[in-house]
RNA sequence: GCGGACAUAGUGUAGUGGUUAGCACGCAAGCUUCCCAAGCUUGCAACCCGGGUUCAAAUCCCGGUGUCCGCACCA
């Protein structure tokens, strides 16, 4: 589906809008509304479940969001993120300054300070790569970190956290004790990051404050689990980086087992891409001919991450493929920095007696664009109704209780809706409007059934279940209603048969 | 952050200096209606913010904010 109707369904629907829009809004943020947030907590819940699920010894930890420089140090995002920009005086074209040195050879410019910048580039002559001046204004520093002074007299510096996964690393002396000390040991968080983006665009794919779900799984690189392994005919399609460097343009369906008999992976990397896949294409619903699996390269990769597969769906609105989560897998680099950065051993001691510093396997997982992403593929126009197929258990409500005539039925319709909450379902009432403008209103913010309260109703307490997608109604007692609601409400495990 | 375009009810839009600011959809109330945005009646609801020019500004000018498209950025 296109942007500018999404974005206007969403308005209309109160699905999101922009924060402090009555003052002019505020760039890079959004509000979810009724509906934006039940979703968004529901695919929080399915993320969760699915992640959490892969093994007994994953646990999920709430962590703080804001954290002391040292923290930001140690993981490298103080030098990474504060990048010192300079403006050509005479065209105004801006640069960094610090990528301007290293293009004249000028070893580890990245960590020279403002005024050394300065003098560096009078020094060398450093031109203008547009203009050919060599005049620029002093190096500022554009920290894509919200820091504050933080404290009663202002003496110390803290960050919002520019991603959820440091608090994970933080956390992992406390959780090894606490969990019994085995491995692999996984920490999942969800929760917002923030970053100051320069341009935030593209609705929710490049907020300045966005949910983030990571599972960070710790493991011990000698010892893998016997279940990391892949069916031998699993595939997925991939678009790998020795594929691009032969000039491959678009994904094509590849054996994971080849790719790790090729070594171009280890397997056990393998059998967390399969997962992953999984998920988004049983659990979430994704098309798999829109979804791609997309290798970074040693360029592209952050320098930490030894390998690195994006997941990416194919989205109209935003005309092509689009990140939605990650595969990296970080080697020892998070816990050696903290190791340092705090002078506190992270390394355990296993039950033979290996003291080790554990490996991370950091599993992303990107909730906003994730809910951009399935109304952009799964929101579809049907002849004059639009139609939103979201899983049921996604969908903000799980049915709608509708009285064909509420002068008639509407008390009727008011019991059944009772019960049915009673029962732990989360099903709404609309007695408003032709049956016709009622299913309709359901359909677009993906409600998966209506149940209609009718003449039938009155005499022999059945009703008719409606299905989103179909349209096709059947007629059913209230047991087999509750039954119905409850089987579409389970989600899939990822224990359950591997289909390829 | 740079360049360009744009900003009118909840949504989509008409309106080139003087309009009761129009239309469609929507929403609400009523009538009707035993099943897919039907019909009839009535109603609700808008000129992004701040300055300026002018007798008069939704309309022209300046600034701000926001959105979109390119460029840059996206550890």
């Amino acid at each position: 589906m296109e942007s500018e109707a999404l974005m206007s369904t969403f308005l209309r629907r109160g699905v999101l809008w922009p924060t402090a829009e009555i003052y002019g809004g505020i760039q890079g943020l959004y509000d979810y509304g009724e509906a934006g947030s039940s979703i968004k907590r529901n695919l929080e819940a399915a993320w969760e479940r699915w992640f959490v699920g892969l093994s007994p010894g994953y646990y999920r930890i709430e962590p703080a969001e804001i954290l002391p420089e040292a923290v930001v140090r140690a993981s490298g995002h103080l030098a990474n993120f504060a990048d010192p920009l300079v403006k050509c005086n005479a065209c105004g074209e801006e640069y960094r300054a610090d990528t301007l040195l290293e293009a004249r050879g000028v070893q580890d410019a990245e960590a020279l300070r403002g005024e050394e910048l300065q003098k560096r580039l009078v020094e060398l002559k450093i031109r203008c790569p547009r203009c050919g001046k060599a005049e620029f204004t002093p190096p500022k520093a554009f920290n894509l970190m919200f820091g504050f002074d933080w404290g009663a007299q202002s003496e110390e510096r803290a960050y919002l956290r520019p991603e959820t996964a440091q608090s994970s690393y933080l956390a992992f002396p406390r959780m090894w004790n606490a969990m019994r000390k085995k491995l692999p040991l996984g920490v999942a968080v969800v929760g917002k990051a923030y970053r100051n983006e320069i341009a935030p665009r593209q609705v929710l794919f490049r907020m300045r404050a966005f949910t983030q779900a990571e599972l960070q799984i710790f493991f011990d690189p000698e010892g893998l689990p016997d279940s990391w392994r892949v069916p031998p005919d699993f595939s997925v399609p991939a678009l790998t980086a020795r594929d691009r460097e032969k000039g491959a343009k678009e994904a094509t369906l590849q054996k994971l087992s080849d790719l790790v008999a090729q070594g171009q992976m280890p397997e056990f990397y393998a059998y967390h891409l399969m997962q992953t896949y999984r998920c988004y294409r049983d659990v979430l619903g994704y098309p798999e001919a829109r979804l791609r699996l997309f290798e970074k390269n040693e360029k592209e990769r952050a320098f930490y991450n030894r390998i690195q597969y994006d997941f990416e769906a194919h989205l109209d609105s935003l005309g092509g493929f689009k990140e939605l989560g990650a595969v990296h897998y970080r080697g020892d680099y998070d816990l050696t920095k903290h190791s340092e950065g705090s002078k506190t051993d992270l390394g355990v001691t296993l039950e033979n007696g290996r003291h080790i510093l554990p490996h991370v396997l950091e599993l992303t997982f990107g909730v906003d664009r994730n809910l951009w992403a399935l109304a952009d593929l799964l929101m579809k126009k049907d002849g004059d109704r639009t139609v939103w197929s979201l899983p049921p258990y996604l969908a903000p409500k799980l049915a709608g209780i509708l009285p064909l005539i509420p002068k008639e039925h509407g008390e009727d319709a008011l019991r059944l809706h009772r019960r049915l909450v009673a029962e732990g379902f989360h099903v709404v009432l609309d007695d408003s409007g032709s049956i016709g403008r009622r299913y309709a209103r359901l359909d677009e913010i993906g409600t998966p059934f209506a149940i209609t309260v009718d003449r039938d109703s009155l005499t022999n307490q059945t009703y008719t279940l409606r299905e989103r997608d179909s349209k096709a109604q059947r007629r059913v007692t209230v047991e087999e209603l509750a039954v119905a609601l409850r089987k579409a409400s389970l989600f899939p495990t990822p224990h359950s048969e591997v289909r390829n």
